[in-house]
DNA sequence: TATTGTTATACTCTATAACTATA
DNA sequence: TATAGTTATAGAGTATAACAATA
């Protein structure tokens, strides 16, 4: 596939997007990402879903809405997530005594299991995808970026 | 916003999903994303077509091929950047003499002036963001991951 | 046969608005 | 009033399938 036309003024070995770690950040970003569907996917796992299931086996008893704000994603967003983990027996939507609108909840042995396997073909993945990689550096980095809003 | 049921088993200080790399790229791709969209905003511009317009002004005489390659996205999702650039006269579609099929994308003078002025802010957004950080380590690091898939 | 640009379409991700039942 | 969970909905972003014109 060659250039159409030679209207390059110059052999511009730096394109100007390239220089933006916002746009490398897109395209590696897009590669882990559907790289960790593919590594999901044979667990019926999708990301959000990953997510909430990991988090909610580290800190069982959560509700929807403390879910939604540890993984900073509107409560509407998790219905859907927190049925189909349901629904796969996977947790379970415990009654809060102290608050009749809440559901606190709770991972099943069933979804304890599912999350340690997924979480060590998630680790092999990264093992992968990051060898060579100061990994550290590279997540510390990542950190202060997303605490540096507006 | 307290835990309502504490069924923790520890003060689990390192939550699982942290420990991913993929997580965290996620969360610091969501504040650059969402924050770039705010600096481009101004301008009319997406992330989608502001990468069209920069690469365009890059590479004079591209097609929309050819485009969609260098930017790593399917051929139609495109149409409707090409308008909208075209629309606005900041592009213009070149008859290519040799193949009457494709269209030589051109950069106008208003063109080229919007992509420069839309450069300086993102250029501004990323020194902000990035103060302090290794940014050329970091954007390495970024293309290591993204020459790396499967 | 293959490719360019295009249309139509669909799926994922994620946000907002508004409802209900509680608080 | 405010909050928890939910419904309905909408808008990005992006992918596939297929078509007409051309190669």
């Amino acid at each position: 596939m060659a250039a159409p036309l030679s209207l390059s003024r110059q052999a511009s070995s730096a394109p100007s997007l390239e220089r933006f770690a916002g746009y490398r950040m897109k395209r590696a970003f897009n590669v882990i990402q559907s790289d960790l569907a593919g590594v999901l996917a044979p667990f019926g796992l999708r990301m959000l879903t990953f997510s909430a299931l990991v988090s909610l086996v580290d800190e069982p008893g959560l509700t929807s809405a403390h879910l939604a704000a540890l993984l900073d994603v509107e409560r509407p967003n998790l219905v859907a997530v927190v049925e189909d983990l349901e629904r796969r027996g996977l947790i379970r939507r415990v009654a809060v005594p102290t608050d009749r609108r809440a559901r606190a909840l709770c991972p099943t042995k069933a979804g304890r299991d599912l999350c340690r396997e997924a979480l060590g073909a998630v680790q092999a993945h990264e093992a992968r995808l990051f060898a060579g990689l100061d990994k550290g550096a590279l997540m510390a980095a990542l950190d202060v970026i997303r605490t540096r809003q507006g």
